[in-house]
DNA sequence: TGCAGTTATTAAGCATGCAAACCATTTGCG
DNA sequence: CGCAAATGGTTTGCATGCTTAATAACTGCA
């Protein structure tokens, strides 16, 4: 390994976060895109499956940690290609509530078979106190983020 | 803590992962904010001054983990704004040799502090053995995602 | 009650990443 | 040698994220 590439790997534990993270996603999307679903579009899916309705669209951007634009036109998308529509809600008018449609609903599922097997493929051989560990030291990344910003939005969700 | 929260967290060790490493990055960018460097310019910047010239923009390509267009774009950029230049490369007509001005020379190494900073801020209070842990978990990760895909371009770099 | 501030959604525009298609050059092999 | 394949760069078009600002509706307090 050229001597820059060891430095880089020791200065950035980040950046291997961010890597990893990525590739992760790829293998999701890799399951998934005979569905038709790219990149982004199967989270709002999976999270409409998961969260208890009425799903109003702040609901989803909470849940989804992006943004309420970015939210509103993965919503376009999915509504266009059937897989979930928007209705009014009674008692706001501002808010419209997301709901599956028979097709997302099924989409949905196959989300869920997706993200579990990846999960347990790529978390295959790994034992509990060691994921336990990681997750400790997660924590106290997120803590020491949080630390110096005082913005409990810096790792969206705040500390727990 | 709601259910489908706790649900959620158990399922995708890979979002924690992407989430991290976005806040890790999120917080280089702030100390570089001042210097005009947003987002994904200052890691160009940064790689240019680790490198062993002469660093064609395929080196690039392949230290940043980013496809060619991709590093393109960023250096149309910093050259606009005077940190690198392009030159023609003599022993290859197809390639372009980069290089950081004076003042890029000069923002590199401010670009090094403000990683090296965060980077010791962040894992402040995180012991050796910890990280150590933290590495061979992902290291099994990434083994993982390498079995199945066969593809070494899986986590860039392949195994190591 | 009524206005000020907050909240939900959308619109517009920017930053970054990717993939596919294309050109120019270089390399490798029959 | 000479042509096919590989390699370095750029162009184009798309996907996804963000921020800022507009609009509509709600809420809370004087």
């Amino acid at each position: 390994m050229p001597d820059f590439e060891r430095n880089e790997k020791e200065l950035s534990f980040g950046r291997r976060l961010a890597r990893l993270g990525a590739a992760w996603r790829r293998q999701v999307d890799n399951d998934l895109r005979d569905y038709g679903l790219t990149e982004a579009t199967w989270r709002p899916v999976l999270y409409l499956g998961l969260l208890p309705p009425p799903v109003r669209q702040t609901d989803l951007v909470r849940a989804l940690e992006i943004e309420a634009p970015s939210v509103g036109r993965l919503l376009d998308v999915l509504e266009r290609r059937g897989l979930v529509f928007r209705s009014p809600d009674r008692a706001d008018k501002r808010s419209k509530l997301v709901s599956l449609t028979d097709k997302g609903e099924h989409i949905a599922r196959q989300v869920r078979h997706a993200v579990e097997a990846v999960s347990s493929r790529l978390l295959d051989g790994i034992s509990t106190p060691e994921l336990q560990a990681c997750y400790s030291v997660f924590e106290r990344i997120e803590a020491n983020l949080y630390d110096r910003t005082g913005a409990s939005a810096e790792v969206a969700g705040g500390p727990s």
